[in-house]
RNA sequence: GCCGGGGUGGCGAAACGGCAGACGCGGGGGACUUAAAAUCCCAGGCCCCGUGAGGGGCGUGCGGGUUCGAAUCCCGCCCCCGGCACCA
């Protein structure tokens, strides 16, 4: 560690060479590596795993680096840290750079990995590399495939025949979370999704739907809370039959105090039922109708602006009330997939009823008092029977508990929430461990034959099915069960899979009996500090909420939730304000940056630029004042060193600031305030400048005031402090050092300024001993000229004094 | 439509209900220099009065309110960003 001193030119600061020395010396010290079962209190850091695309990108930066600072200020402030980093090595961008450049994924995942690694150790990161995780090999994902087979015996994992969403472009099923905006694109490659019907696995997340609402004790943005709670989409409602002659069906409604109002009902045209009502005047219209619906995309169906339509089934339900026969028509604005895919239609209080029942000229009562029809406010009931004149709420449960005396209807609660569709028609990625028989059906993989492998050798190119089963090899196999002749199922799982418990891994990375050791885990989990894009928001975030739970279940881990405080970075955007993209030519690019100013500077100006979940524009001026301060801060360290003055008048001013950065610089970093943590360091070494100018020379207040700010800049700067620790006769690494503490003592002040206000507008400042009785600041505020005009010969009535501050002097 | 986050100088931004604009960028003035770069110093919201030192008014999207005092709290709007949405 004892790194030999750098030759400077005249007093320059040599980023590169301090740099690349102390890269070297910490990987030499093994600086980074995580204590095994130390004292102090443990503090988890984690930053979302990349994927190994090729090429950090200044976005990657703008990510890690706080998430390094925070680990580094962790350490400082006498924590025993994990700050673990893999890659998440699974996924399609492998498969179509493969495709593209005719070279394996493997291949092309691995070689971007090594060139990453490169990458994050010029970026001065203390990542413990000897915890890395790599979730395409067999390793990782053996345990992806351990989690499956748990799931499945507790019916958490289930296979199912079910309208799925398909990318054409990505040729493979999505999960509903992976589909995104009105007109239902795939999430990575944009490209519409179709519908099909097919054989999917499943996790079964809404069992947890209402876990899942819960925050409680989490540290979580709003708007990440408030996308998942969109998300799940939790309604409550009331589920009640519908008799139609013998059969029956369900709807579910959140507004059963408009019952009364109902004058129709509507299935969805896929709805099973409708084969068995349906008149035969009517099954020709039907049939002509359920057939065009199921042929049009959902982006048509979906339109909020197009016409409702719909048929009329032929049959008539009994309303549950009046026992009135009302008609039954399907129509495509009723969804198969929500609720129990049948509807009481309210024509009066719902703006779709009313739309329909407008167009086909369908009754339309009212029943509930107030505004224009359609009026879906609450209000006075009406017209329904022996409810009428309740209000909304009580006719509401009024209604309710008739229905569930009567046998027939029950408060229920919906989700827009579906289970995670796992399986995918590609071949980057885990294997599902499961093995078809024709007689004993579906058989788990043995635990003891794990992992399944991934054949090297497969064909990877999409075709729409999955590639593995053109594997023969891979293909088939044989029945755990009974022996005989078995094939293998030849989806692999989502990637999403990997990530839902990758936080786990890192406690135990090589852990060959358990996915993780269970005394690492109750050492280390639950993550402290969780950070990463917000674009995850919904799609990771809410599997690994999911994955914890479940795991939790199956008595692996003792916590609920996997990540109590949660902070996103914002977007880096290029200069012109607009988002970096080759074909925008706005791109900046890390590594030039690294070559032109050094990895300290990059680091500190991405944090200085902002609020940090804010991002914002590139500003390639604004670094050139991360770089003066660097050089300043250069020269007063080395001026600090050979300072030989003695005490001062200036000096008490000088301990004062300096304490004043510490209680700053502290607050900041615990807030994750990373720009205004930099600014009071600037502010700091500025007052090291006027302390200079006044004629300040003490060696040792110098020597001081250089420490405390070379340790609090050492998590954002970690190479020219460690440099200027040296410079400053430190010992051992500046890294290993206790963060500096305040002193409350060295904050007082001899006088203060107090600022006068005459009904509440300032007039005047004046100086006052420090924590002056009120009537002597009062008087000292009355012997101000600019305050007596102000007051203009009137008497105070009223004097509101806030000790060594203010005083605000009424007059009437 | 529902939910969440925002709106402060030329720009990025600060500000436990208590001096709005810290810190930095840019531009302006000056020092050093033959000159430039680098560095350092000064001024720096807008408007008005004053030759000047200085003084006054206005000012945190808009309109109200609470308070001795509001960028900050409350009510009602406008605009921007993000999420959800024929979800019954």
């Amino acid at each position: 560690m004892a790194g030999e001193r750098v030759e400077t030119d005249e007093g320059r600061y040599d980023y590169a060479q301090v740099e690349r020395k102390w890269q070297e010396a910490w990987v030499a010290a093994d600086m980074y590596r995580t204590p095994v079962a130390g004292n102090r209190p443990k503090y988890y850091m984690l930053t979302m795993y990349p994927y190994p695309s090729g090429d950090f990108h200044v976005g990657h930066w703008y990510a890690m680096t706080p998430a390094d600072t925070y680990a580094r200020y962790k350490r400082m402030r006498g924590h025993d840290v994990l700050f673990p980093i893999g890659f998440d090595a699974f996924g399609l961008p492998a498969e179509n750079a493969a495709i593209k450049r005719g070279i394996h994924p493997r291949v092309w995942t691995m070689g971007n990995i090594d060139r990453m690694r490169a990458q994050l150790r010029t970026m001065g990161t203390m990542f413990d590399w000897a915890r890395e995780v790599v979730t395409c090999q067999p390793e990782y994902y053996r345990w992806n495939q351990w989690f499956f087979l748990q799931f499945l015996k507790r019916g958490l994992a289930y296979k199912k025949h079910a309208p799925v969403d398909w990318c054409p472009s990505c040729q493979t099923t999505l999960a509903r979370e992976q589909v995104v905006g009105e007109d239902r694109r795939c999430e990575r490659c944009d490209t519409p999704v179709i519908r099909k019907d097919l054989d999917q696995w499943f996790f079964r997340i809404t069992q947890y739907a209402d876990e899942l609402l819960s925050f409680d004790g989490l540290d979580w943005p709003e708007r990440v809370k408030a996308m998942q709670t969109n998300w799940i989409g939790r309604s409550e409602g009331t589920q009640f039959r519908f008799e139609v002659a013998e059969e029956s069906f369900d709807v579910f409604t959140t507004r059963i105090d408009t019952l009364y109002g109902c004058s129709f009902a509507v299935l969805a045209p896929e709805h099973p039922l409708v084969e068995r009502i349906v008149t035969a005047e009517q099954r020709e219209a039907v049939a002509a109708y359920t057939s065009q619906a199921t042929r049009e995309s959902d982006t048509e169906r979906m339109s909020t602006t197009r016409e409702r339509t719909g048929v009329f089934t032929g049959a008539y339900a009994k309303h549950p009330m009046t026992g009135q026969p009302i008609p039954v028509w399907i129509a495509d604005y009723v969804l198969v997939t929500y609720g129990t895919g049948a509807i009481m239609a309210v024509p009066g209080h719902d703006e779709r009823d009313f739309d329909f029942a407008t167009r086909y000229g369908l009754p339309i009562p009212r029943v509930i008092e107030g505004g224009e029809l359609p009026y879906t406010g609450d209000g006075k009931v009406v017209n329904s029977g022996p409810y009428t004149g309740l209000d909304s709420e009580a006719a509401w449960n009024a209604i309710a508990d008739e229905l569930e005396r009567r046998g027939i209807g029950r408060g229920t609660v919906q989700y827009r929430l579906r289970d995670w569709l796992i399986s995918r028609q590609r071949y980057w990625g885990t294997p599902i461990p499961v093995i078809y028989c024709d007689k004993c059906g579906i058989v788990p993989v043995p635990e003891a034959d794990l992992p399944v492998i991934l054949p090297p050798d497969a064909e990877f190119r999409p075709t729409g099915e999955s590639p593995l089963l053109h594997d023969q090899a891979f293909l088939n196999t044989t029945c755990p069960q009974c022996g005989g002749p078995a094939r293998r199922e030849t989806d692999t799982m989502d990637t999403f899979v990997d990530s839902s418990w990758y936080m786990c891994r890192y406690v135990s990375p090589h852990d060959e009996a358990a996915p993780f050791d269970r005394l690492a885990a109750d050492q280390w989990l639950p993550v402290d500090t969780y950070t990463g894009g917000i674009e995850h928001a919904i799609l990771h975030l809410m599997y690994m909420r999911f994955f914890t739970k479940a795991m939790r279940d199956l008595g692996l881990v003792s916590f609920s939730e996997p990540a109590l405080r949660l902070r996103n970075q914002g977007i880096i955007l290029g200069e012109n304000s607009e988002k970096m993209s080759k074909s925008r030519g706005n791109v900046v690019n890390p590594d030039d940056l690294v070559a032109r100013y050094g990895a300290d500077v990059v680091r500190m100006f991405l944090m200085f630029i902002g609020p940090w979940d804010q991002g914002g524009p590139w500003n390639s001026r604004g670094i050139e004042g991360i770089v003066r301060f660097q050089q300043r801060l250069w020269r007063s360290c080395l001026d600090a060193a050979a300072a030989s003055g003695g005490a001062h008048p200036a000096d008490a001013g000088l301990r004062r600031a300096l304490h004043q950065a510490i209680a700053r610089v502290s607050g900041d970093m615990d807030r994750f305030a990373f720009n205004t943590a930099i600014s009071a360091l600037m502010t700091l070494l500025n007052e090291v400048g006027s302390y200079r100018d006044a004629g300040g020379n003490s060696g040792e207040l110098l020597r001081e005031v250089m420490s405390a700010l070379t340790r609090m800049i050492a998590p954002m700067a970690p190479h020219q402090a460690e440099e200027m620790w040296r410079r400053l006769g430190g010992s051992g690494s500046v890294h290993l050092q206790a963060w500096p503490e305040p002193d409350a003592d060295q904050l007082r002040q001899e006088r203060v300024t107090v600022v006068v206000q005459v009904n509440g507008k300032v007039r005047d400042r004046v100086e006052v001993p420090v924590d002056a009785p009120e009537d002597e600041v009062r008087a000292a505020a009355l012997a101000s000229a600019k305050v007596q005009a102000a007051l203009g010969g009137r008497p105070a009535t009223k004097v509101i004094a806030v000790p060594n501050r203010l005083v605000n002097l009424v007059v009437g």
